[in-house]
DNA sequence: GCCGTTTTCGGCCCGACTGTTTTCAGTCG
């Protein structure tokens, strides 16, 4: 995606090839650092001087600018001269650091994984300096792991598996909550951190790697353990501390890294030291009992896990202007819903009494439009025939408002599924690209949003996290027609789309784009999806004006309103 | 390699756990 991806890729490399070599730890870090902003960064690359991004200074620009001219980094040409292909790649196996690469590859002369399982298995490894069997056995094991693969896990399922490892720990913690990426709704998750505090710390230990999910115990000690799980061979740590380190604790176990490091070095230069028991001054402790304490004695306010990725969030913390962030309570209806009219797998009535109990105002009833066959798209008389329905259904149910809505279609033309006078009559739009993923789909949206009745673009990507790489489209000049035209982005809550994505979240909001949260929910469970839309949103630094269905419905500022 | 109202040189986040060691290096998060 674009010559930032492409950078940051070549910079990984060769922070790899520096680290194998033994180079300067924070020469490594620097091309670390900067492969990541280089990856998140949105604007320009070609238009970046020294020291306007954090981390990009004077080399790193210079060699921006030879790739985009040349298309080649002489350095990393260099560092990687005299390093064999594949050697590099072995730096991903669990329990195999650079160091112990690079005694393996000068003692043993391993060039690749062929190599590699060669002299583990003939037991060459544990005869050398430094090394001995164990140290041989835990490479054979993180071999095994990294040929197993580790993908990471989708959010959903992440929340799924940690309220299972959480809820039997619950009587014998004082306290117990998800830490790492998880807590911060990251899309998918790696690792599942937890953290908890009680009396009897290493009770807590031996309860948590006694429980039947334990396939494997990783590490254990006094204050923390480490686990593998029979599902997906997950791993999951768990943390325990005292009750006065709980906000210290949790504040480091949550991250991320990069947040951690800035604020550890803020602490730095107020002569404080930071770390997971608390803030002190020399002995001295001045904070950890509370989150909220530590981040006061840096002089900030609390940063919501959301927005810990060193995205600007602690400088705009020092200068007071942290977002009050949507909530799910903000949410006042879920305006994607599929119905057994289309592809959905409940009725109107059932889908209505279900967000009735979710305390919603209103539902929107969205239904594949014609074209979509395969998703049992409705003609028009079964459109008509479905719209009476719900005004049956509404007779029934008081307690929420039923909205006529359809999920239409982008044809390959441009235009949509259903006529004007079809579209005008529904009480909104969303529509979609479902067909044609690589032939003019920035065209296509930008003629559908010409359409009037078109209130809000359904996944604007299209890529799904399950590994559907989405539509060949310029999405910054669609954020822009859609500010322009007044139409909403979706953000679309579903477990394996979470589309709009948080960057582009972030980026459309620069632009002055509105937002919707919808569940797409095929089933009325699936419309618990709408924690996710609203952690993707809280990522994406929104508030709740941003979002279009935090309104009640006789205010929502849909564009066919104005 | 980056960065700077204490510095343009000399710092750069901090600790747990493991294994191979008798005081520490490597890996991980």
């Amino acid at each position: 995606m674009g010559k930032n991806t492409e950078i940051a890729d070549i910079f990984e490399r060769i922070a790899d090839a520096l680290e194998f070599k033994g180079e300067l730890v924070f020469k490594v870090n620097a091309y670390r650092k900067a492969a990541r902003v280089l990856r998140e960064f949105s604007g320009d690359i070609s238009a970046i001087h020294p020291s306007e991004i954090e981390g990009i200074g004077k080399g790193m620009v210079e060699k921006i600018e030879e790739y985009l001219k040349t298309g080649r980094i002489k350095k990393y040409e260099e560092v990687i001269a005299d390093i064999p292909n594949g050697l590099l790649e072995l730096l991903n196996i669990p329990n195999l650091g650079p160091k112990t690469l690079q005694l393996l590859h000068k003692e043993l002369g391993i060039k690749n994984i062929t190599d590699l399982e060669k002299v583990i298995n003939d037991g060459k490894v544990a005869a050398l300096p430094g090394m001995g069997e164990k140290k041989e056995e835990n490479i054979k094991k993180g071999i095994l792991l990294y040929k197993a693969g580790r993908a990471r896990i989708p959010l959903a399922t992440a929340l799924k598996v940690v309220r299972e490892v959480i809820n039997p720990l619950f009587s014998i913690t004082e306290s117990i909550s998800p830490a790492g990426s998880l807590r911060r709704m990251r899309e998918t998750i790696g690792d599942i951190d937890i953290l908890a505090t009680g009396e009897k710390i290493e009770e807590i230990i031996n309860a948590f790697v006694r429980q039947p999910y334990v396939k494997d115990i990783v590490a254990k000690g006094d204050t923390k353990a480490s686990v593998r799980i029979s599902y997906e061979n997950l791993q999951v740590d768990l943390r325990v501390v005292e009750k006065e380190s709980w906000g210290a604790a949790l504040l480091y176990f949550t991250g991320s890294k990069a947040h951690n490091i800035k604020l550890r070095g803020l602490a730095k230069d107020k002569g404080f030291k930071i770390n997971e028991y608390g803030v002190f001054k020399g002995a001295k402790k001045l904070a950890g009992k509370t989150e909220e304490e530590v981040y006061r004695v840096l002089g900030i306010g609390w940063i919501p896990p959301e927005l810990r990725e060193d995205r600007g969030e602690i400088e705009a913390a020092i200068e007071g202007r942290i977002p009050i962030l949507i909530e799910q309570k903000d949410i006042k209806g879920d305006l994607h819903i599929h119905s057994n009219y289309s592809d959905g797998m409940d009725d109107i009535e059932k889908i209505a009494i279900a967000a009735e109990k979710m305390g919603y105002e209103y539902i929107g009833i969205c239904d594949h439009s014609k074209t979509s066959k395969i998703a049992g798209g409705l003609d028009e008389e079964t459109l008509k025939k479905r719209n009476e329905e719900i005004d049956r259904v509404q007779e029934k149910v008081k307690g929420i408002k039923i909205l006529k809505g359809m999920e239409v279609d982008i044809l390959s033309d441009g235009s949509l599924d259903y006529s004007d006078s079809i579209l005008e009559k529904l009480d909104f739009v969303i529509a979609a690209v479902h067909q044609g993923f690589t032939k003019n789909v920035t065209e296509r949206i930008k003629k559908a949003m010409n359409n009037p009745f078109v209130d809000i673009i359904a996944h604007p990507t299209g890529r799904l996290l399950s590994g559907r790489e989405g539509y060949k489209i310029n999405l910054e000049e669609i954020m822009k027609y859609a500010a322009k035209k007044g139409v909403a982005l979706e953000i679309n809550a579903s477990y394996d789309r979470l589309d709009l994505n948080d960057t582009n979240i972030i980026k459309a909001k620069g632009y002055g784009v509105k937002f919707v949260i919808g569940t797409d929910a095929h089933s009325t469970g699936m419309l618990e999806d709408m924690e996710l839309g609203v952690g993707t949103a809280r990522r994406g630094w929104l508030e709740e004006k941003d979002v279009l269905n935090t309104y009640r419905w006789k205010d929502v500022p849909l564009r066919r309103r104005k």
